[in-house]
DNA sequence: ACGGTTAATACG
DNA sequence: TCGTATTAA
């Protein structure tokens, strides 16, 4: 149910950018072949075709819907072009879309506040970037209003007379505005620049709503598509809203909106404005209530939250009808799959962004075999989130194992299962150098960044599971040859103080049995702190064999993954290790934390599960305070 | 027993 | 907190 947020008092300038069929952009770039052509791209084309995800515009002009088929979109457009969604491991593969809407971010996020809202859209608040223009280059001002403003659509402002952009620009440009209506025209300019250099640098055009807030950029965002832009000047939006329809209000396309439709007789947001406060919460409760009377007077204090970042990810796959699954080792093969590439996935969020994920999920959809009767959930189970793609097959297979269980209940009949997906959530940045074990390692005055540390393990498995933490100490860790190169650049180290930093850096943390986190050791990551499992979660798994051991027994997790801070991590700095070994806090030999500094020792307690019925305080230490997600008001 | 896949949010 | 439900694109 949705909630009303409180709404700041001074005016902001929001903006909803929405890419025009993104999909198919983006198969476009890849084949230009296909510019200009009616288009659609489809995922597994094997039944009827293959199901539609998104439709160029040339396209619609046939009546193609995103709800056809492929066989059906031929039907109606025997001229369309149909791209395949790329499969990889047996299903469809969405990283080059992903990556594409990582371009538009990178470029979007360039002026103020930027929030990734899904793959193709983002919204931005403009709000000093706007105030800013009007201070130094008002519009009334500019001599010539940049050209793709002026083909902004102006919601209320008179459309059947003389030129329109002449109108545009003279509206942008009035310099008998009132102070909201000009940082809109800013706001307006702002984002046709921005359009175009989306355009110029992505080949991709999107489309873009302008307003005082969220609710409203994102209501007009496709208003006029494709390649457009829509404004929505204060004075607009009671005669905006009246006549629409509540069902194209976000939130409201579902069942809360027939509830309004069906049980209130309201079929537009002005048949709304009718109803009190009270009466809203009555049908609805507090929050919605209020909430509903908000909306219905265009006012949504929601704000653009500062993240250019997925919240989580996740696979998944459906098997409809005869393709479902019924037995374990059918799960299992799936499940393995799936994992495989949330594994890939999370990791390379750990590589490139230096993001841990905290939470594993699992989801299915199942109906019981013999009898045709209840069509019973099937829960979804979640754990901590383990690093190491047997791992994660592992503990998903378990969670699957446990749902099933709940499912079935005491029955033994027949299953089947229509659909699986894994997801990992609650991820957190690693804050980098700010730990104390860290700078206990490195040494106070180390000129060393976080990232030139290096932590190894033997790499021949004859030297058993010790782990070295080290600065490139080559009796302890065969470099790889692209460190061999890295180390040239360091050369240039004090040699007095490189030894006195292997020296302290060399320290064993031996019998450490290879599963603790270095991760925990430079971030503290975990506020999760309160069941066996979750001390767990952050480790890794060796490239070599995976143990086949129950994921519960930590002693048993003998190995650690690396993730490699060289590969795509610009941000490195000069980047002297290859790799940051993962290994559990839990299974750090308590003889060796004696030997370290009180502080020290302070800080690895606080990672360490605090008695069962501790107070959650142990979640304000300074340790975990770098995790708490940043607040919102 | 078919639009599939991926996300986000709110509630209890 | 976890698990569910709703919504959306």
């Amino acid at each position: 149910m949705p909630v009303a947020r409180p709404e700041p008092q001074e005016p902001r300038v929001i903006a909803h950018v929405d890419m025009d069929c993104f999909y198919v952009q983006v198969e476009q770039r890849r084949n230009p072949a296909l510019r200009g052509q009616p288009t659609a791209v489809v995922q597994y084309n094997d039944w009827k075709g293959g199901g539609l995800i998104a439709v160029s515009y040339e396209a619609r002009k046939f009546g193609v819907k995103r709800s056809m088929r492929g066989d059906e979109a031929k039907m109606v457009c025997p001229s369309i072009n149909l791209v395949q969604v790329p499969v990889a491991r047996d299903k469809a593969d969405l990283n080059v879309y992903r990556s594409a809407g990582s371009e538009l971010v990178a470029i979007l996020s360039t002026k103020g506040k930027c929030e990734r809202a899904s793959i193709d859209e983002v919204y931005l608040d403009l709000t000093d970037a706007a105030k800013e223009m009007l201070l130094e280059s008002p519009p009334e001002l500019l001599e010539l209003i940049f050209e793709e403003a002026t083909k902004s659509n102006i919601l209320g402002l008179p459309s059947d007379i003389g030129n329109r952009e002449d109108s545009v620009r003279a509206w942008l440009c009035r310099a008998d505005a009132d102070y909201q209506d000009k940082l809109l025209s800013c706001g307006a300019i702002i984002v046709a620049q921005l359009r175009v250099k989306v355009l110029e640098e992505t080949e991709f055009t999107c489309s873009a709503g302008i307003a005082h807030n969220k609710m409203l950029a994102k209501l007009v965002s496709g208003m006029h598509k494709p390649a457009q832009q829509t404004v929505v000047p204060s004075s607009a939006v009671q005669d905006f809203l009246v006549s629409l329809p509540i069902k194209k209000m976000k939130q409201l396309g579902g069942k809360l909106g027939s509830s309004l439709q069906d049980d209130l007789g309201v079929k537009t947001v002005g048949d709304l404005l009718s109803f009190a406060e009270e009466k809203l919460q009555e049908y609805y409760g507090v929050n919605t209530g209020t909430w509903l009377w908000k909306i219905a007077r265009g006012i949504s204090g929601e704000e653009v939250e500062d993240r250019l970042l997925p919240k989580s990810h996740g696979c998944g796959k459906t098997f409809p009808g005869p393709k479902a699954l019924r037995n374990n080792a059918s799960v299992k093969s799936w499940l393995d799959r799936l994992c495989e590439e949330l594994s890939e996935r999370i990791q390379s969020d750990l590589n490139q962004n230096k993001r841990i994920a905290q939470t594993l999920t699992l989801h299915a959809r199942a109906s019981k075999g013999n009898e045709c009767d209840s069509i019973k959930k099937f829960p979804s189970k979640s754990c901590p989130l383990r690093y190491g793609t047997g791992k994660i097959q592992e503990d998903a297979m378990k969670l699957f194992e446990s749902g099933l269980h709940d499912f079935l209940g005491s029955q033994n009949t027949k299953w089947s299962i229509t659909s699986l997906s894994v997801s990992a959530s609650k991820i957190f940045d690693i804050p980098s150098g700010t730990s104390s074990i860290l700078r206990y390692i490195k040494g106070p005055n180390s000129t060393v960044s976080p990232a030139n540390l290096d932590c190894s393990l033997p790499q021949d498995p004859s030297l058993g599971n010790k782990l070295y933490i080290t600065p490139n100490h080559e009796e302890q860790c065969e470099p790889s040859s692209s460190e061999k190169e890295d180390r040239g650049k360091n050369s240039n180290l004090d040699k007095q103080h490189q030894v006195k930093e292997e020296k302290r850096m060399s320290k064993k943390l031996t019998d450490v049995k290879g599963t603790c986190s270095i991760l925990k050791f430079l971030s503290q990551s975990s506020p999760v702190v309160n069941e066996k499992r979750k001390l767990d979660s952050l480790t890794c798994s060796h490239p070599g064999p995976e143990s086949s051991s129950e994921p519960n027994k930590a002693e048993e997790h003998k190995s650690a993954q690396p993730f490699d801070r060289n590969k795509s991590n610009p941000s490195g700095s000069n980047s002297a290790s290859s790799s940051t070994w993962m290994f559990n806090v839990e299974d750090i030999d308590p003889a060796v934390v004696e030997e370290l500094p009180p502080e020290i020792q302070r800080e690895i307690h606080g990672w360490i599960r605090p008695p069962k019925h501790s107070s959650s305080k142990t979640r304000g230490s300074t340790i975990s305070s770098y995790f708490q997600p940043a607040k919102r008001s």
